[in-house]
DNA sequence: GAATATGTCAAGCGATCGCTTGAACTAGTT
DNA sequence: AACTAGTTCAAGCGATCGCTTGACATATTC
């Protein structure tokens, strides 16, 4: 009894240290880049000693690692789950909003979590430790993404798909690593951090550009075409298949 | 003579320290990014003492900041001659895929140089020092980019703009810095530096988003809509207004 | 209550950071 | 030959880097 209400409030108080490492680090790699953040800068924020990083992570590289795996789980059990659900059967109906709503939408969900910012801001960090836990993280999920969308959009040869997942992606990062600068030019009233927005406006945006008809493609020959929404609704909400 | 022709081979045989050290360092910036090198690696790699960075230029920020006005000051000329040739006195004949061509085609005309790499990776880098440099280095050319597309896309709210533009930039910036995961996941046939191709298949895509309809405007209202490609052909290749 | 596992801490390791200094070298001018 | 201005150089400044160490505190087990 005194002894689980000691551990409850020492939880209740403080997470941790292994946590505690965590959110700071993730606050501070997302503001200034991984490179430019210290260990000790950690620690400090962390309000623990230098030597609990390497105690309980090893390595810097290691606490980066750990902060994507920590966030990415949930995101990426969502964006199964999303994906499942608009992908029936009939492959003929597969709604290219709904696949691209599936991949984008959670990762948004983040509420003003630095990790929003970080995962956008690291996708294009050069730094070949910080790739590394990129490339590791990132793989599967962008696979079922792509496999989905090939289904999706069956008249378009694999190049085209190449470059218009590019320009998913690249739109997707973009809108997450907000990095002011459109801010900066049409004016404070807009900001890229509204997720609700983002999805509201993007998603249409990469839908009608997936959509478009192939260039290589003589305008004659044509596959089946996609469907940009869901015969019923433009909306997340769908009926179950 | 010999005057001249010792300076001649003093300058075939290698550039001046300036130079040496700019290529240098655009070179590593692009490889593991700004925060990540140091002036000791540059000055290695130049084949140059370290204090020449600090006599010729003050700071390792001012080499980054150089090394942007050295290769933006052609490229926004041609933009800007681009964007001239496809802004007539008829803004009813605005061409989107002209104008975004006329952003976009000219930055990836670099080769292979790395300063292509080197922008695309940057502009999300969230060092301080970094951020920096690229606001001062790219407002204007994206307040009249911006401006023309707005002429060409009148049916669109400032804030349905934003959105766009975001996705526009994000594509474009991703594309520039091929971090090489979609290659990674697309097979080695693929690649993001092709320049001919990024025109070729990123600009439709593109192009597409703009010009698809408002997401707010209830579809009855209607302004004028966007025509997609200037009238008489979808390639750069077009005849003087 | 000694033994053991787990975690924290101050101190400091060698290496490297951005940057500075003052002496030396190289023109060209008088 | 003396002078000047522009440039390069080795050496090193204090600070900080990622990471390690060994002493110590605490909690659990037998």
């Amino acid at each position: 009894m005194t002894k689980a209400a000691a551990a409850n409030r020492h939880e209740a108080l403080s997470a941790d240290t292994r946590d505690k490492i965590l959110d700071a680090a993730e606050v501070l790699f997302a503001e200034r880049g991984y490179s430019a953040v210290s260990t000790r800068n950690i620690t400090d924020k962390a309000g623990v000693n230098v030597a609990a990083i390497f105690y309980h992570f090893g390595s810097k590289q290691a606490v980066l690692d750990e902060i994507f795996k920590r966030r990415l789980e949930p995101i990426n059990r969502r964006r199964e789950a999303m994906l499942a659900e608009c992908i029936g059967p009939d492959v003929e109906n597969y709604s290219v909003a709904d696949i691209l709503t599936a991949f984008i939408a959670p990762t948004l969900d983040l509420g003003t979590s630095s990790f929003k910012l970080l995962a956008g801001r690291t996708s294009t960090d050069p730094n070949p430790e910080v790739r590394e836990v990129m490339f590791s993280v990132y793989d599967s999920v962008a696979r079922s993404f792509f496999a989905a969308l090939d289904k999706a959009c069956p008249h378009l040869s694999k190049k085209e798909m190449f470059w218009r997942a590019a320009c998913v992606y690249g739109a997707m990062m973009y809108i997450r690593a907000d990095n002011s600068r459109l801010q900066y030019i049409f004016g404070d009233d807009f900001s890229l951090s509204n997720a609700e927005e983002a999805v509201r406006y993007a998603i249409p945006f990469l839908t009608a550009g997936m959509t478009s008809p192939p260039v290589d493609e003589p305008a004659g020959r044509l596959r089946k075409m996609p469907t940009k929404t869901a015969p019923s609704s433009n909306t997340k909400k769908r009926k179950g298949s």
